[in-house]
DNA sequence: TAACAGCTTGTTATAATATAACATTGTTTA
DNA sequence: TAAACAATGTTATATTATAACAAGCTGTTA
């Protein structure tokens, strides 16, 4: 069941650019874009992010260093991620693939390792561009 | 077939560091090490990284801004990464599994993007550590 | 051999990304 | 209401990465 989770005044204002953009926000972009409302310091942008993540409302694009909103299931804490990235236009799409998921939430190997999360980035050129 | 390759100076050295390494290493970390032998500026590092990483001789590990050799098909252009990474005592792993690889090479969306390229990170705790 | 192209190096400076540390305020809840 | 916890504000600094320019090496070719 996902959880209703009342986001803070600055959670609430850094998830809303995030959520509002076509494409991945950097940190510093988000900053700029949001010292007319009272946020002035990185660390503010950072903690917001950090908050957003940990519950799911957004995933970081580690290739990229940006941040986008959750497209799948809102709400749900994010530990298995699938993204397409076109290495030209840079969009990025979250990939949403039940059998993806299944795969990859599913996947051991030898070492005997036990896995509680992925991120898996995909490259090429979107249909646009290619 | 594999290229033989001829590293530079700069590209040997710190190519050498990190096939040493049993974790993987940061950038700043390399250029510590290698100060006396003459590389003084993380340009130098970074070019080297750059060029290790076009040949496929080394990995970025995107969640962590660190250098790993590569351990499968040495010398060749590595297009399709998997790793494992133990959120503990971040010790990194790269997967070496055909059958992984052939699923995720062979892998297509819907949105029609057509893929060259693929990284993926596994997150847990290593048989030590869980 | 001179001119050039391509790659690598060296160097200084600076940009971009992220966290530490500390003081304060708001909000639950026992 | 006091203790516990989450969120905020703020200054400073750490970490990661690139820009820009000058120069050296190596092989080609005209």
């Amino acid at each position: 069941m996902a959880q209703l989770q009342t986001l803070s005044k600055n959670q609430q204002v850094v998830f809303d650019i995030i959520a509002k953009a076509k494409e991945p926000l950097k940190a510093y972009s988000i900053l700029y874009n949001v010292q007319k409302k009272g946020i002035k310091a990185p660390q503010q942008i950072y903690r917001a992010l950090d908050k957003l993540i940990e519950i799911g409302k957004i995933h970081k694009i580690e290739s990229r260093n940006a941040f986008v909103a959750c497209k799948n299931s809102n709400c749900e804490v994010s530990k298995a991620t699938a993204f397409s990235i076109c290495e030209k236009c840079e969009q990025v799409e979250e990939i949403n693939d039940k059998k993806l998921s299944r795969y990859l939430a599913n996947y051991s190997d030898k070492t005997g390792m036990k896995y509680k999360k992925y991120n898996l980035e995909f490259f090429g050129l979107c249909r646009k561009c290619k």
